[in-house]
DNA sequence: GAGGTCATTGTGAGCGCTAACAATTCCCGT
DNA sequence: ACGGGAATTGTTAGCGCTCACAATGACCTC
């Protein structure tokens, strides 16, 4: 391997193999305009035939720019998480920047606090923290750091400057679309209070409810797993008939565990209850009915908030506002046929 | 916010406030045991107040080490790769390593070129590549960098260090369980042919049914979406009750789609067709029926992948060998209930 | 009390690069 | 042929840190 030889050249022994001084290999490689073609060409060759590459360390130290963006991030295999990941990373990458990951298991001030400085350590020019917890926020309102922060999915509340996507529009959508089928009311399965998107779906759901003139049931509590939705889905299978026809799920995969559940009590989706869910996975098409779920656009989350960032760090004022809010998409499927309270109708 | 003044302190402002050189402020950040207790409390302080942390890249520049890993990896929304970034993460900051993650929409050599080029920029020392794609391992071998590069999911075929997890073994431990559960024969709906880890499990299949005296059927073919399994298990319905009783999908993502598909044509798993998968993904447990699958520990992986890399940076002769296998591991659920080649027997 | 050892602290150099400025070369009009 | 401006190239000085070594001082031994 080429990597065990002992020191890497370096730009002055390029500058000497092609004859000319570092300073111009400098501006070859800095795309300077006013260097010779002739003079250009020669230290390419030099470059190539040394296999020479600029030391990032000696360059961030004198320009001041690391060009490297931190994330920290916490139950980074789900999609929403993951999806999110992906798209900064890519935005990132389009404007010249490296990212640096911090995947943590639980989001606490204190592996916050480890994460920032690992991060730091790592010389990251500022981070963008996927912390939808709310404990989480404020302990990143506590921790200053010599480097701007941009928060993802915390909601709009908060005094740092964040990127979330309309978790109450969501819910209204979803509630609406289920009302508008003509159920009566519509449950919920809540996600963990202390998480601020749980949150905020639950304030969608609650108000698009009450707006319709519906006294609002008693929202269950899972904690986003499969298994938890399963466990509510035999609680609401218990409601079947007493009022329950129709249920806003926080999430896909707890819409799975309860989909689960529901058929194993012998309750038929949609034609005793209708289900909607959060999220859009790519599973969720392939459920049993398939999911009416909404849609976020994740792409767009890490767009946005890598432009906020870096004006952060350029200390331009930002583009656009400071608290960014992006629209879901309802996507209608077979859990939500439109709902007709007699029972007995058969789906196609 | 703090990070608008101008310069953050150096070490030679703290060693000032202290009334040290800037040496012995660098000792006290180096834990150097020769440094007076009083001094130490005094440097300390003077850090504190100051708010200082050293400087990343001069410190790179002078000890040539970043203590960055970079990883390569595709298609990270998926719940295999997202789990081993998880785990190659949280190995490399036990080690103190901060991780710079490249995520691509496809892997060709262009994009594998331009990854590596892009981390080379941000200073790692070694990368781990997640290229599961047969002729991304070809292209890796080509593109000799000057750090080392660890390989993820390539099969052991392979001239370049790697690690995986041992998928001829996980196919047999499918294709066993419903060969012992008695089943004549198992079909089998493989992944993407240029995916080394698809390959590897037709072969396992393969081998399995050889070895007891089975010819093997013509495998179908999917690209690991549940959409691609949806249309592979339409065809498999068309085959039940000539012959087939049980299937092996090379991952959940597809036994999903095999799984409506077949429940759409009236067939029953696992009364009339048994189903297996392969990744044991959260959701799987949950899935209608709940799903048998193989699934593979993502933990260890990530971890020797960074113990290999490691000692390749270092110059060890790595600890173990370069070709580490993993063993993967049957979990059974509903999909397969023990078989009786008669038609009408109810589960629980 | 001279000499030696050890612990503690300081000094100087240099990692590889870019930015600012200085020097040189080239080309043009006159 | 010659001055002047632009184009091209070189020189120098750090960026902030760690390493090697020098200097200082405290303490001990005989």
């Amino acid at each position: 391997m080429n990597h065990t030889q002992l020191r890497p050249p370096t730009m002055a022994d390029v500058a000497r193999l092609a004859g000319v001084s570092h300073q111009t290999v400098s501006r070859v490689l800095g795309d300077h305009p006013n260097v010779r073609d002739e003079t250009r060409a020669r230290v390419q060759r030099a470059i190539e035939e040394m296999g020479y590459r600029r030391n990032s360390s000696a360059r961030a130290l004198v320009t001041r720019r690391t060009r490297t963006l931190g994330v920290v991030a916490s139950n980074t295999t789900l999609y929403g998480p993951a999806s999110t990941l992906f798209a900064l990373e890519e935005a990132a990458r389009t404007e010249g920047y490296v990212v640096s990951t911090v995947s943590l298991r639980r989001l606490t001030v204190e592996t916050l606090s480890e994460a920032l400085d690992h991060l730091s350590q790592g010389g990251v020019e500022g981070v963008i923290a996927l912390a939808p917890q709310r404990s989480a926020v404020e302990a990143l309102a506590e921790l200053r750091q010599p480097f701007p922060v941009v928060a993802v999915g915390t909601g709009t509340g908060v005094e740092i400057p964040s990127v979330n996507v309309d978790q109450r529009l969501g819910a209204r959508l979803a509630t609406g679309h289920l009302l508008a089928s003509g159920h009566r009311t519509v449950w919920h399965l809540a996600g963990p209070e202390d998480w601020q998107e749980a949150v905020d779906r639950v304030d969608g759901w609650r108000a698009t409810l009450e707006e319709a003139g519906v006294e609002p049931p008693l929202p269950l509590g899972g904690d986003w797993s499969p298994l938890s939705g399963y466990r509510a889905g035999q609680e609401l299978a218990g409601w079947v008939g007493r009022g329950l026809t129709a249920v806003f799920v926080a999430n896909d995969q707890m819409a799975l565990g309860v989909l689960r559940a529901l058929r194993e009590a012998g309750v038929r989706t949609p034609q005793d209850v209708a289900v909607v869910g959060f999220d859009d996975i790519p599973e969720s098409e392939f459920f049993a009915p398939p999911l009416t779920t909404v849609r976020q656009d994740f792409a767009t989350v890490g767009k946005r908030s890598i432009a906020l960032l870096l004006d952060l760090i350029e200390g331009r004022p930002p583009s656009g506002t400071s608290r960014v809010a992006i629209e879901p998409q309802l996507v209608v499927r077979a859990s939500t046929f439109p709902y007709v309270p007699q029972p007995g109708n058969a789906p196609g």
